[in-house]
RNA sequence: GGGCAUGUAGCUCAGUGGGAGAGCACUGUCUUCACACGGCAGGGGUCGCUGGUUCAAUCCCAGCCAUGCCCA
């Protein structure tokens, strides 16, 4: 006998150790099947679940489950990428705390194999949560970035985009994080909302130029006072740049300072003459116009720069300290002054020198002015240091033209994103790529393959040896190399995941089966990381895209719609949740909230929700069991006799259909609705009422027949469900056949219950419908007039056609247990019955229920008139639309036709409440 | 400042060019032999605002307001 209660705590771990053992998810023991392939975006390997990756998986795997038991040979790829930056800090913090050697006592070699270590213990964390979420991946492919064979892939895709001119090295501005000491790629920076101040410095002009400055104007904004200047002010938010300043910028038109353009000033405290230029970049609305220019440590005086052809100068070191003694860039055009500049200032924290900088301008009364400024300022997502725009020599890929074949795919369809409003965003971004910095100053990853001779010249290839031979035909000897000690951006590696993890560079039975794969699921902030990467690597390298279709979730947020976040300490772990609801309760309520294009507000309220949804199953399952609701195999659905049970199979034929091309469209909300209302509303609520009486009468062939029908129909709906709810599903296949005949395998393998549109039954479905209104509605009266739900009662009916006649015959019996009645009487035309009846229109027939014993008057009338009412307001609504001639001739005959039935049926239902209201004597 | 979403019942959200829906919460009621993680019945909305298109707009279009996200 199943138990009142499914306990998930008890049944997940016993459920997963059968489809271990089963090997139920392994890819290609279907070789005969239309493969279907996923690859899972892979989690970071430091990771752990979290209501993201929840969601992501819960989302997968119903495709994945859903086409397994559609018969499709699955594969559902799993793996975990490396993780550059977050590895090694997770493994610097614990030699830390463990109080061993740091990275640099060590050394790279033995740091690496700490790493490896690290990652042999604490690595598979992720992997077996997601398993505890039921999630059905190929646990036997597992993959990781650092592996032998995906780092070959890596390799060969550096080696070959270098040979072909898209990878190649440059001298730039990057992301500097100065405390990890590496670059990072704009998208691992985070602008942050800072509150600062906006400087204004005083540049005097050289030669002792003046300038007529406007100080004072009208109401038409014209300037009518002017002052005579001899300095140029510009504003700024980092005022110990100006040291590496090497012009200032002002708007080409504007009147205050068109004139100076050519002309130069004197930079203070160093005493460089730098030129001042007209650029479009200067805005004259903004502070005063005039913007100092220092190319080597801001993005956008970079571009000016170029534009000029100015010099860049570095004044910072790599730890964002001031770098000016011995900085021979710095010193080249430098004043005298720049000698107390040096002594000053050299070698201070970039905060300290600005403070430093302020107090120098100040003495000199060179400062204008302070304003408060609020602005964005780029933090580092990892250290959450502010970032430091700087110059160096890094690796790049030529993204712009890797990306040219991407955007194609997408505008012409061959990768759609869904929903659609994506591909804007994927479009904005692909054609405003930058070029794409690839090299990273960090030990764990994968080493860049090039070498260095001593004259500084590069040999990029496979392997060292390799690099030995290409030196040795460019030298005509041996020389010594040396290997590029950066490795490359971890998303280079994940760029290759979808062939990579199949095989390539192999030509593998699985690359050429399941790539490409299927669709790829992800969250839209990962747009950027993995679709265009991963569809610019696929295109250049497989010559395809990696997937047809790219499936954008939602964000998963907390109840009041904030992102969940460790900083807010709003975060909801979702073992935790597995934990207290089981995780059938969770994916099926990340299913039902998981609406396109919108976030999901999760709440403990909504799973408690879904997980009674579950055991509600679960005890309709423990109803069948104690009615002997064993299967039948050799009972076939479309032989069945009773109105009750054609019906709920053509129910569970739409919901099948339904399900499936929710799935297929990606509607998971949908899917999850139509499931809940046919299990609980539909199955639970009436058609197992509809049969109690069956089942608790004689043995017979209906009783017989509703119980196969009863367990068809359980059989069904547990696997239609299985996708959303693997364990519970799992469990009610296995316990439903504690008798009669054994199943033969597991549910995940089972197929699909894909009812064919032959169990459709319309005259079924109108008889039941009529069934199921007759009962509520008499329900309803009965609630309203306060009838005791003991009490039996009679029902009168009056004016029943054939129809009508024929359905209350046949379901007598039903109708009298589930509406509380003793008997059902026909009445003659010219009947009338006794005063104190309610009445109710069904069908064009009057139902009267005689209360004599318990009726309210008052009550009574009020419910009539309260319908009436309704009635008639409907009435008046449709008869204007009749009345307009417009309508009568430009809408559709149908609709016109449809407007017609209802006023008629109207204006009788209210023609018999008026009736009944009369009778009242009212 | 630019772009993209979103605004429907108390809350969370579906939905559609032609009769406003669900879940939760709420109210009343029932310990009836699957289930109180339950049954039955019920209340509740000017579909953000203003215009336009249309015979007909919650839905299409424009503007505005509000909120959120992304980019500068």
């Amino acid at each position: 006998m199943i138990d009142k209660t499914f306990d998930p705590a008890a049944v997940e771990p016993r459920i997963r150790a059968a489809w271990d053992a089963a090997e139920a998810f392994r890819a290609g023991l279907r070789p005969a099947a239309e493969p279907y392939c996923i690859v899972i975006p892979p989690p970071n390997v430091t990771g752990s679940l979290h209501m993201g990756h929840a969601l992501n998986n819960t989302l997968q795997d119903i495709l994945v489950r859903y086409q397994r038991m559609r018969g499709r040979d699955v594969l559902w790829q799993v793996g975990t990428d490396h993780a550059g930056i977050a590895t090694q800090m997770v493994v610097e913090r614990q030699l830390m705390e463990r109080q061993e050697p740091g990275r640099r006592e060590m050394g790279r070699a033995a740091f690496l194999e700490r790493v490896w270590q690290w990652k042999a213990e604490s690595g598979g964390t992720i992997i077996n949560q997601l398993r505890r979420l039921g999630a059905s991946c190929d646990w036997s492919r597992e993959r990781f970035t650092m592996d032998e064979g995906l780092s070959r892939a890596v390799v060969k895709v550096f080696v070959d985009l270098h040979e072909q001119g898209l990878i190649y090295k440059d001298k730039r501005l990057v992301n500097w994080d100065p405390k990890l000491l590496t670059a990072i790629s704009d998208l691992e920076v985070e602008a942050v909302e800072v509150r600062g101040s906006l400087w204004h410095f005083d540049y005097p002009l050289a030669d002792g130029l003046t300038y007529r400055h406007p100080v004072a104007w009208n109401e038409a904004d014209e300037p009518v006072e002017w002052e005579e200047r001899s300095a140029i002010t510009v504003a700024t938010t980092r005022p110990e740049t100006m040291l590496g300043d090497t012009a200032v910028a002002v708007h080409p038109e504007d009147p205050r300072y068109k004139d100076l353009i050519g002309r130069s000033v004197r930079l203070p405290l160093v005493g460089r003459l730098i030129p001042i230029v007209g650029d479009a970049y200067a805005d004259p609305a903004q502070g005063s116009g005039a913007v100092k220019i220092t190319p080597a440590h801001d993005f956008n005086d970079f571009e000016v720069g170029r534009r000029h052809g100015l010099p860049m100068i570095s004044i910072l070191s790599r730890e964002a300290r001031t770098d000016l003694a011995g900085n021979a860039a710095f010193l080249e055009a430098a004043g005298p002054e720049a000698a107390e500049a040096v002594r000053v200032l050299h070698d201070l924290d970039r905060f300290e020198a600005r403070e430093r900088v302020i107090a120098m301008m100040r003495e000199r009364g060179l400062l204008r002015a302070v304003e408060d400024h609020t602005h964005m300022v780029p933090h580092g997502d990892r250290s959450g240091t502010v970032i430091e725009p700087y110059l160096t020599d890094q690796w790049y890929v030529d993204a712009k033209t890797l990306a040219e074949p991407a955007l194609r795919a997408v505008e012409e369809g061959r990768t759609v994103f869904v929903p659609k409003a994506w591909e804007k965003t994927y479009f904005e971004w692909m054609r405003n790529i930058q070029p794409w910095c690839i090299s990273r100053q960090l030990w764990w990853g994968h080493q860049i393959p090039a070498w260095y001779a001593e004259d500084g010249s590069v040999f990029v290839a496979h392997d060292e040896a390799q690099a030995r031979e290409k030196a040795r035909a460019a030298f005509g000897r041996e020389v010594a190399l040396t290997r590029d000690e950066d490795v490359l951006d971890t998303w280079f590696s994940s760029a290759l995941w979808p062939f990579s993890t199949l095989g390539w560079p192999d030509e593998t039975v699985e690359l050429k089966r399941y790539y490409p794969t299927d669709v790829l699921v992800t969250g839209f902030d990962i747009i950027f990381f993995w679709v265009a990467r991963m569809m610019m690597m696929g295109l250049h390298v497989m010559k395809e895209v990696p997937f047809p279709a790219v499936y954008i979730h939602a964000l998963v947020r907390d109840e009041k719609g904030a992102k969940m976040s460790k900083s807010k300490g709003n975060v909801i772990d979702p073992l935790e949740l597995i934990d207290a609801y089981g995780a059938d309760a969770l994916r099926f309520t990340l299913a039902a909230m998981a609406a396109q294009g919108r976030d999901i507000k999760l709440s403990r309220a909504r799973i408690e929700g879904y997980r009674n949804f579950g055991t509600k199953l679960w005890n309709a399952s423990r109803f069948a069991q104690m009615n002997e609701c064993v299967r039948v195999p050799e009972f076939d659905p479309s032989t069945a006799q009773l109105t009750v049970n054609r019906w709920i199979l053509s129910e569970l034929a739409r919901c099948s259909a339904r399900v499936g091309a929710a799935i297929e469209e990606y509607r998971f909300n949908e899917a999850a609705s139509a499931l809940y209302q046919f299990t609980w509303h539909v199955f639970c609520d009436w058609y197992l009422e509809l049969v109690k009486p069956v089942l608790a009468g004689r043995e017979g062939p209906e009783k017989a027949e509703t119980r196969a029908v009863a367990a068809v129909v359980l059989d069904g709906v547990v696997a239609l469900l299985h996708p959303f709810m693997p364990f519970l599903t799992e469990e009610l296949w296995a316990r439903l056949a504690d008798h009669g005949p054994p199943r033969e395998g597991l549910l995940a393998l089972a197929p699909w219950p894909a009812l064919g549109e032959a169990l459709i039954d319309t005259d079924a479905e109108a008889e039941l419908g009529f069934v199921v209104k007759a009962v509520s509605e008499i329900r309803s009266v009965r609630a309203e007039m306060n009838v005791p739900p003991a009490a039996r009662l009679p029902l009168l009916v009056r004016g029943a056609d054939d129809t009508l006649l024929r359905r209350l015959r046949r379901h007598e019996e039903t109708i009298l247990s589930l509406a509380r009645l003793e008997r059902i009487t026909m009445l003659a035309a010219d009947d009338t019955p006794e005063r104190g009846a309610a009445e109710l229109i069904l069908e064009g027939a009057s139902l009267f229920l005689p209360l004599a014993g318990f009726v309210d008057l008052e009550a009574e009338t009020a419910r009539l008139r309260k319908e009436l009412g309704k009635a008639e307001q409907e009435i008046g609504r449709i008869e204007k639309k009749l009345a307009n001639p417009q309508f009568l001739e430009k809408a559709p005959e149908e609709v016109i036709e449809e407007n017609r039935e209802r006023a008629a049926e109207e204006a009788a239902r209210a023609e018999k409440l008026r009736a009944a209201l009369g009778r009242l004597g009212s």
